[in-house]
DNA sequence: ATGAAAGCGCTAACAA
DNA sequence: TTGTTAGCGCTTTCAT
């Protein structure tokens, strides 16, 4: 296992260059050295050092992940999304976390470079001018994640979340509930609960409710849990919209425990369909975001940037999807 | 930023050698020749390849993770706390799922090789011989993570997960219940599910109780969902044991289903003490297992093992603790 | 304290 | 169809 490309050739009895031919498939080689050159590379067990491949094609087969934590939430699935389709295309991944930190994922782009990947996809809670010129800088294919860039000149791969909460007021009102809280961070939220909470706003002063917000102090579900129960001191609540599914969770367990009954008291509508909600009682309603296609579609779409493959668009919008549980339905069966 | 170490030499009027040495800070350089060196850097923008510094050096800096899922349970904050202490050490990581197939795994530190890692952390549901065998062949040091080596060959990092089920027994014996059975996948279990499973047997035989395995399909959710259900037409537990927190959430909710209180009719206890354990009503008793620690220390290891650290042993038992939550609590308060 | 030069293991012209 | 030969951008002896 620690031959090289020159012990392949002498064992075979060719030059490196016909060596290289087969293991890249990079032109036509007569089947009978093929074969002698397959013998060779079985015998003495080679296997390519990709490191010097890398250096001498200025390709590396490898992607750079900045992700603000693969532990939060469902990211890991959006991070096996990627890693799946990576492989596909023969690419691997180099993993990296950065808190959502400005600074730190600027940093991180630059050690990709560094590393030589050749692309990137990335994921911020907030993007930022600073974020576009280390971008043009680094001169790398890089697809945003399921991170909005307001100016559309990065690619992107989304989902349209003013409409997903648009459609969840909808939903709710069909349902007769009229005094819809939204759970989410003020001031500091991230962009997809900014655009969640304008599409709330949006649909709210179009069906002529007033909108209501529980503020949190951190988007988790310490802070909804607190933030709900001090809430209901106010008691004007029909129905809860986390701006997530833990936050939601959340608020579901601050009814439970002020004796509420979900859903006859409170409905409660969560975002993103994680495991987390299949996995209370009641089973929460939420808007489904395809966790896993993000990270594949990211990929692929990467996979044709890096191909020079004609893309029709930058900016992909995946579909969402209201998930109808226990939490929201009017006739409880049991 | 596409400037390399010979642009830099010329400009600050030195030998490629030289800015080699302040890069690395590899030899002593006279203050004032680094300081030109660090000048023409900055004015380049010049950043080191480290991929031709990878072939020249043959360390590349990163390191190959190689887990079943980085989406399943916790194994994403296990991932994470790799990734923390290998950034401290300066290295990075390269992340693949291997869905616990053996073949793939053994494809796959093959693969690590070719990216020239400088180590391998390693998680597999069961450790084979090819396993090993392979590992020997890569001659690369590999650290097991929740992973464990019958024969104590590789370096590894783990709890006792049997004296832990055992710790759960004498947990509930000393509250007074005797008919506690076991959720388990049987058959094709994880190793770590045999271990519990093993000291689950032993602690009843010694409190001379009967075991009762409530045997699963799979080790999920739904699989435990499902046994469970069925298994209470028999209706003779009083406390259960699931051999994760998935399935002990599953066992919970079959209770909730089935119009049983917890903990009065039945306790409930899980392993792992993920987030979900505090997403449920009543909350979960488990036994917490150090998740983001597995990945730090067997990283922390690792780089011991790359700087040719002594290390006092290769095995390393991290503790375990009983986390009581209201899912055992004898006087509910609500 | 610094420089010269030989690789590291491969790819990719260019020849033949 | 195959071989020769430059590099790729760096580290690392070995001199000086």
């Amino acid at each position: 296992m620690t031959a090289t490309i020159y012990d392949v050739a002498r064992e075979a009895g060719v030059s490196m260059a016909t060596v290289s031919r087969v293991l890249n498939d990079t032109a036509v080689v007569k089947e009978e050295t093929k074969k002698r050159v397959l013998e060779a590379i079985a015998k003495l067990s080679y296997r390519p050092n990709a490191v010097a491949r890398g250096l001498a094609s200025k390709r590396t087969k490898t992607i750079g992940v900045i992700v603000p934590d693969v532990s939060a939430g469902f990211m890991a699935e959006l991070v096996r999304g990627i890693e799946d389709v990576a492989r596909m295309y023969n690419y691997h991944i180099i993993l990296c976390n950065s808190d959502g930190m400005v600074q730190k994922e600027i940093d991180l782009v630059g050690t990709m470079w560094e590393k030589q990947v050749d692309g990137i996809i990335f994921m911020s809670p907030r993007l930022r001018s600073e974020h576009i010129d280390t971008f043009e800088e680094a001169q790398l294919p890089i697809v945003l994640c399921r991170t909005d860039d307001p100016e559309r000149r990065i690619p992107c791969v989304n989902i349209d979340n003013r409409q997903a909460a648009r459609d969840v007021v909808d939903f709710l009102s069909a349902k007769g509930r009229t005094a819809i809280g939204f759970v989410g961070a003020a001031g500091n939220e991230s962009a997809i609960t900014s655009e969640r909470k304008e599409g709330y706003i949006a649909a709210m002063n179009d069906h002529g409710y007033e909108p209501i917000f529980i503020d949190t102090a951190k988007e988790d579900y310490n802070s909804a849990l607190l933030a709900v129960r001090t809430h209901f001191a106010i008691e004007r609540c029909d129905a809860l919209l986390g701006a997530n599914d833990e936050m939601a969770v959340a608020a579901l367990h601050a009814c439970y425990d002020a004796g509420l009954k979900v859903p006859q008291d409170m409905m409660v509508v969560g975002f993103d369909n994680t495991k987390l909600t299949q996995m209370t009682r009641p089973e929460l309603t939420t808007v489904a975001q395809p966790m896993y296609d993000y990270g594949a579609v990211a990929m692929r779409f990467l996979t044709k940037l890096l191909r020079d493959e004609p893309v029709s668009t930058y900016t992909v919008i995946l579909p969402h999807q209201i998930i109808e549980r226990t939490s929201t339905t009017t006739h409880v069966k049991r």
